[in-house]
Order: C-alpha cells, then structure tokens, then sequence
RNA sequence: GGCGACAUAGCCAAGUGGUAAGGCCGAGGACUGCAAAUCCUUUAUCCCCAGUUCGACUCUGGGUGUCGCCUCCA
C-alpha cells in the first residue's frame, strides 16, 4: 500500500500519482453494457483490463469496491423487444446472461454491485428532479433536458468548449432545447414503450444519468476511478460530470480520475457494432481459450489501439503456452523435497522480477512490461527444471517456494494459469497409452513407441519426453 | 471544419535525454533412439526534415501517414 501509483488522468491529461480518497480503499465505477446483443471483442477490453487494475489493488492492499452497471433502459433494447415480440426485459436479461458467461470464460472476476437501470428508477427520478430544483434542467412537454449552458465548465473532460461544438456540427435540431447540445434526462414515454411514473409523466432515464445517479448511490458524492472506453469520453462522461456535479454542487465531487481505454480494432479500424465490423466473444471463444483472449489483450497497454486478428491471437497463445509451461515445470518441483541449497539466486531474481512486475503496474497499469517479467522468471524455472529433473541437480524446497510465490501472485494479478484441470475418461486413456509406449522405449521397441505417439497425435495429443517420464498435453 | 492520439525489427509491442524490454515467427546449436518441449546463440538505430543539447528514438517546430471523438458505440 506504499507503493507510489501513477495513473493517467484524461482529466488532466497527464499521469497523476493516485492519492486514494479514503486511505487504503479504491472506489471504482466502470460504465457496462446495454444488454442488447452478444458483447463483442472490444466491449471486453475495459472489463478485462479493469479486471487487471482491481486485481492489482487488491495486491497492493486496497480494499476495492467495484461498481459496474447494466443499462437495462434503452432505445436498442425496446427496439429489439419490439421486433422479436418479447419484452424489453427478456432482452437485457438475455444478453445479461450472455455477458456473464463471457466474462466467466475470460476470468473476469465480479463486480461488487452490478446495478441495473430498472432497479434504480426512484433514485434516478429524485436526481432529475434535484436538477431541475437547481435550475440546471427544464421540462418540455414531458421530456426532461439538462441545460449544458447552465454548467459553466462544460467540456472540461473531453476538450472542447460549447461554441466549438456548435460550429460545423451538424446535430439534429430540435427548436424547443435551449441549446441544441442540451441532453435528456428523462423521456416521456411513446406507445409500445416501458415507462415509469414521474412528475413529469409517464417516461423513462435518458441515457448518461443512470451512471451519475449508481455511482452516487453505491460510491457516494466523490470516489475514486471512473473508467470506460474512450467513445465514452463524449458525450457520455462529460454529461455524467455535468449531471453529478451540478446536483452535489461542487467541481470537486464524482469521480477523481477518469480512466479510458483504447479501441480494439480490426484491419485498423475501430470495431462496433453500427459498423457491423465485429467479432463477437463467443465465437472467439469457439477457437481460444479465454485466457488466450484475456492475454491478447493484456499484452498491449490499455490506452493503446489494439489491432484484432487470428494472427496475433495464435501468437498470444503460442507466448502464454510458454507460460503454461512454466507453470507445469512450476507445479512438478514444488511437489519435490529437497534441502540442497541451488536455488538462492533463483529466488532471488524472481523476487526481483516480481517488484519489477509491480513497478510496471504502478505506472499507469502497464501490462505489457509487467507481463515481460513475468516472462523472465518462466525461463528461469525452465532451465531449473531441467537442472533438476534431467541433470540430477539436487532440489532446494525452502527457496523453490519463494519462487513459486512470486510467480504465481504475477500471474494471479495477470489472471491467467488459474484453472486445474480435472481429469476425465480420455485422460485416463492417454495416460494408458503413455504408459504403454514408455514400456516400449524401455524395451528399445521404437516401432510401437512411434506409433503409439503418431496416433496420439492424430488425436491432437502431444507428447514430451524427459528423463523422469512422460507428459502430455493437446495441441 | 473543430479537438485529440499514434508512427519502434518479418509480425506484435514496452521504453528512457546518454548508444533500444518482452512475445511470435525465422536461422544455427545443445539435449533426444527420432521427435516434441526446454535451453543457448542470432535478427532494429526507433516515419521524414529542421532546431535545442556535449549527446535525442526520447524535447521543440514543420511535414507525411494512420486512427479516433465531435451521432448510438467499450
């Protein structure tokens, strides 16, 4: 908890030294999805790299409160509901469902309160109607507007200033807003549409109040990190800022740092839905291993574009493979005895690629070096692995440990190389046919020893020899 | 048009005013019955021009290129 963290504010557009505003806790909001179709490759990068950055906290000491909500309320969904003949419910909690179990196969771990629009409603209601108190908002016909004029540092988030916008900009002109960038609050409810009672009439939450509203409720008037993509920067968090402050009454109040992510891209194009230029999760997830996914993306920083391809995830795969195998070679010392002393220095480095590791993840959550680190201490198990098991050296348990301990809080922070694989029917099979071609060798019978290889590798099994004995793995 | 980001080896990608992490791929070698895996060795002067500096990939200015936001969007 000592540990000097530098993040980038898009606030001030400079690393900041993080300074938590309750010593030893971090409150953070991260803008989720609206469930209204299967969460592509770029939606998930912020939850995986806010999945990294809590995870990290959460190492350092910090207490983490993690906020993320659903926009369960929104055009898209009506308008899907509408076209199936479901309701608007059956579609968020559809795609709900289909967010989590993504989110599950990419190791991403929960958030503490995953607040839903629907289930905020009253809060909501009582926060549109402390704005227009305040004057900061005005009814039209049953429509709620937040006058941006009225917010004299509108624009402060994303750069620009009010006559800027208006100049060349071609926004949908609607003659009764007093200004043509003023925003919704609260819609007045058209046939076919969910609505709530309110004192401006049936109607339901415009877009961007919910987040000020959730993060309010369950984060309080000032907190810590907000985070989201950098699409969201405007209108979405400029909005929420001028919605949270304007009700708190201070600049001070909501979030302290604003932190966004870069696009994930495809032929260098930034990937959306409108653009139908996506690849969805799920059928990524068809080809790799979520944490080959999960890798893929850590391996950039966060605030990079990061080019999606089949290439560069079978490169992920083929350098987390490496890891994999580290964390094998990792897994059969550790279950050894031994009080030799051959590992001092080994423990020594690892430590220091651990702090290093760290280091790189204090400044501004830099992934990618953290994970080159992690790459290092992998190749130092892999040549005392050989030492040990194919060269005789005697094992030294006491200090093998620390080295096991830094690794795995490095890949722990990572997320990766966590699940243990259980046995099944097949494994068993191979493990037989392991067996027998291992009696083979051992009677020279080469001939059987290569043929029981060759059909297991027509299985997509393959085999490593080494002089303790055999392991396999699937290709 | 307004605002902003980026440009590093075959591919991807960190990075610091003082002579460029890491990963993938490729090549050679060790090990192996042969393989596989592993290990060792090996692959760049950082888009172009000008300037500041003892010294710049890293700072400043200009240029070129790519991308993003300004409308729903992670």
């Amino acid at each position: 908890m000592t540990r000097e963290i530098k993040v980038y504010n898009t606030m001030s557009r400079q690393k900041e030294v993080f300074s938590p505003l309750e010593p030893g806790k971090v409150g953070i909001y991260v803008c989720g999805v609206t469930p209204y179709n299967d969460p592509h490759i770029g939606n998930a990068r912020p939850f995986v790299t806010w999945d990294v950055i809590r995870r990290f906290f959460a190492k350092c000491g910090y207490a983490v409160r993690y906020i993320q909500n659903f926009t369960d309320v929104d055009d898209k969904i009506i308008r899907t509901a509408n076209e199936r003949g479901v309701t608007w419910k059956d579609v968020a909690d559809q795609y709900i469902d289909a967010y989590f179990r993504v989110m599950d196969e990419l190791n991403v771990r929960r958030a503490d309160v995953y607040p839903r629009v629907s289930e905020t409603i009253p809060e909501i209601i009582e926060m549109v109607q402390g704005l227009v108190d305040k004057g900061f908002a005005y009814e039209l016909e049953g429509d709620v507007y937040y006058s941006v004029e009225s917010f004299a540092t509108y624009g402060k988030l994303s750069g620009r200033n009010l006559d800027d916008m208006m100049a060349g900009a071609r926004v949908e002109v609607d003659e009764r807003k007093k200004n043509p960038m003023d925003f919704a609050l609260w819609k007045s409810a058209k046939p076919g549409e969910p609505y709530w009672e309110s004192p401006w009439g049936k109607g339901r939450p415009g877009w961007h109040i919910e987040c000020s509203t959730m993060s309010l409720k369950y984060l309080g008037k000032t907190f810590d990190f907000h985070g989201g993509g950098s699409d969201l920067i405007f209108p979405h968090h400029e909005n929420e800022i001028a919605q949270s402050q304007a009700y708190c009454g201070g600049t001070d109040c909501f979030a302290r740092y604003w932190v966004h992510n870069g696009f994930i891209t495809i032929h260098g194009d930034k990937m959306s839905k409108s653009e139908n230029n996506f690849f969805t999760v799920a059928e990524i997830l068809e080809k790799y291993p979520g944490e080959v996914v999960r890798f893929f993306i850590l391996q950039t920083h966060y605030r990079s574009p990061l080019d999606f391809s089949d290439e560069r995830l079978k490169d992920a795969q083929a350098g987390l493979a490496r890891l994999a195998k580290a964390k094998e070679n990792l897994d059969a010392l550790s279950a050894k005895n031994g009080d030799a002393d051959t590992a001092a220095v080994l423990a020594e480095s690892a430590e220091k690629a651990r702090e290093a590791f760290f280091d790189a993840m204090a400044d501004d959550f830099n992934t990618a070096l953290a994970i080159s680190h992690l790459f290092a201490v992998a190749k130092d198990v892999n040549v005392y692995y050989n030492e040990v098991v194919n060269h005789g050296q005697a094992f030294d348990a006491k200090n093998f440990a620390r080295v096991r301990a830094a690794f795995d809080d490095m890949a722990e922070i990572v997320g990766i190389l966590e699940k243990s694989a259980a046995k099944s029917d097949e494994d068993a099979e191979i493990d037989a046919l392991v067996e027998e071609r291992l009696a083979a060798r051992k009677a020279k019978n080469w001939a059987r020893a290569d043929e029981i290889r060759d059909s297991l590798k027509a299985r997509g099994i393959v085999l490593e020899d080494s002089a303790t004995g055999t392991r396999w793995k699937r290709a």
